[in-house]
DNA sequence: TAAATTATTTAGATTTGTCTAAAAATAATT
DNA sequence: AATTATTTTTAGACAAATCTAAATAATTTA
């Protein structure tokens, strides 16, 4: 089934509106996608047509198995993209979601495994949401990143954001792994660097780079 | 001035066509875009007083320097793609046109710049047409990569594909620089490597990953 | 529960890019 | 040069995605 572009939007902000709500109405879809409530009415008989959209008139609308999935696999170009635009070409993760939200809509399947395999499969997006993999599982607890943590918060790690060799050295060496709980201590304006303090032991501080690489859950 | 895909294919195709010829005909176009002369007739109209195009009606039709220079930014773009999706993705050359077709159209030109850095500044596409800098300058010369040389022709070095220092390291050994002529004498099937002669000197074989990365000229 | 408010849908129009069929201009041929 | 053939343009229609305005359904409130 190939979808265009605005079909593409309407699927994945029901999919965004849903996680949230249950059943999704017609105004909140035309705020979130900036459209007219008629516009979305017509959208959402042929999304139907097309057997991706549950929708009965004036009781809002779900994804069917079938839109669920082609959600999914946007959310996962989209992180990726989303990725490769912080971790190779130096974007800041607060400035990629433009960009990222062009690149989802790249059709190539083998563009995205192969994309995915360059990245060494990583788990979170550079906003500590998780990557659906080529199945659409994903994990499900919300992470952050470390440096949007607030000092004197305990946190507990969960995934780290890629697996390279140079970064798994950095954390062997720093004694950091999944499920290490730290406790945030400062921050520094300087160089966004990361004071920390693992239990029985000193307190450390953590590079902007590797905070960035460091996706935790509040414990 | 902002374009949708479908401007931003026909300014390409046109762009394309005279270099070929002169002035370009609505057939033409019509053949290359895979669709009517009507529907070309109608978009020369529009792209005419978007001041891209200089058009007489039954005269054919030639881009304007605003036009050209839109014109060298999508080829730009769509061959820093292509030379992305072989050098990082390990996409064969041979299929990398179609992705690039839509790549070409994603906007930001923050991305075009970085990807470009990320990249080495590469001066060839993976099919050996040079990729127009930021201001829309570009070798001229018809290069050839050195893989899709006949043995017997005799060729002088013009380019490199990037600037690795890995890809440096192993030219300085084999003392392969620009401007080395060398007679291409054998290619083998099996690894698609090449036996080239350079002048005063043995016989050396060149890997296909070499060879992929070096662009020459007919002599 | 009846009236008022809000949410949603329908009806009809608009824009973009396309099409077919017919008319007009240009080029080729006899 | 006159006719034929080709190319190009015009005219009118269509599908996709949108809009405004009006009608209808659902919900809230008095």
């Amino acid at each position: 089934m190939n979808l265009t572009v605005t079909e593409e939007n309407y699927i994945k902000s029901i999919f965004h509106l849903q996680q949230a709500e249950g059943n999704v109405s017609t105004n909140e879809l035309a705020a979130s996608l900036h459209t007219k409530p008629a516009s979305v009415t017509d959208m959402l008989k042929k999304l139907t047509n097309k057997n991706l959209l549950n929708y009965i008139p004036y009781q809002g609308v779900r994804l069917t198995k079938d839109g669920k999935k082609q959600a999914l696999m946007i959310v996962r170009k989209h992180r990726l993209w989303e990725f490769f635009l912080v971790d190779k070409l130096q974007f800041g993760w607060d400035e990629v979601h433009e960009v990222a939200e062009e690149l989802e809509h790249v059709s190539s399947k083998k563009l995205v495994e192969k994309l995915d395999s360059f990245l060494g499969h990583p788990k979170f997006d550079p906003h500590g949401d998780p990557i659906p993999d080529i199945h659409g599982n994903m994990v499900a607890v919300r992470q952050f990143n470390l440096i949007d943590i607030k000092p004197g918060t305990l946190v507990e790690v969960c995934s780290v954001g890629s697996q390279s060799a140079e970064l798994l050295e950095l954390l062997r060496h720093k004694n950091i792994g999944i499920s290490t709980e730290m406790l945030i201590m400062k921050k520094f304006e300087f160089d966004h660097s990361v004071e920390i303090k693992i239990k029985n032991s000193q307190h450390i501080n953590i590079s902007q780079q590797l905070a960035q690489a460091l996706f935790v859950k509040l414990v």
